[in-house]
DNA sequence: CAAACCTTGACATGATTGTGGTAAGGTTGT
DNA sequence: ACAACCTTACCACAATCATGTCAAGGTTTG
């Protein structure tokens, strides 16, 4: 048997009960439910669980920072909307060491990539 | 003359003025300043300004989700730990249509060559 | 069966976000 | 010089975030 129940999981990966239904609630961490409704945490959740902890103590980051990396992620329409608008951002080239410069243009590329690929029904906001 | 004072400036993009402090606080979009202090926005932050707030309004997005993301693609150890805790989400293989699937092994190298390329403090320097 | 769990839902609270004001004081244009 | 603008620095306020606690009711297990 190695699903636990919530107290447990609390207990070994740092959070309360509650921290891990609220973290549940939003989207981050969803785990298996038995028959009867419990929360069981497999071991792939309790790491994901400590992992998540460490991440946001270390960075200091809010759930919410990471669930919405999670939202860029799945929404690739997002995801190109708001590096277009990071793009665009003023960026002296002189800041840009030559050996970056190569990743760059590579990353570029990518993003091209995604937006051409994703273009689901873009325009009619006018 | 083409910059102009927080309130032109708030009257073309459709913020307040209040709102193009609080941006600017936020680490969005810092205009240039006149030698007396006064903000002077160039016609790409005007741009910019436009385009965050169809992006906030379109997506229901929070200027600090903005700043995360930002903030992702300048720090790339934050960008690399973020990237590397979705990465382990448990995705079942049958969600991804096969068409996605070459963008998606694509993408991970491009993961892969960003946490390479940044190693600032990680341990094995090798 | 009873203790010890679990579930959802609600109330509470300090901190932060998104906004709006207002005040005190410098700048600019006519 | 005077109105109209700008600056920073506060006060305010509803909404959300991150947490905790408590209540009412189902489940598991000794």
């Amino acid at each position: 048997m190695d699903a636990l129940t919530i107290q447990e999981a609390a207990q070994t990966t740092g959070w309360s009960p509650r921290m891990l239904r609220y973290i549940e609630r939003a989207g981050l961490i969803e785990p298996q439910r038995s028959e009867s409704g419990y929360r069981l945490y497999g071991p792939g959740e309790l790491q994901r669980l400590r992992t998540l902890r460490e991440l946001v103590a270390r960075f200091d980051v809010g759930l919410g920072e990471i669930g919405f990396a999670m939202r860029l992620r799945r929404d690739e329409e997002l995801a190109g909307a708001v590096d277009a608008w990071l793009e665009a951002e003023p960026t002296r080239p002189e800041d840009v060491p030559p050996a970056e410069w190569l990743r760059w243009e590579q990353d570029k590329h990518t993003k091209l990539l995604a937006l051409a690929a994703a273009t689901p029904a873009t325009s009619h906001a006018a």
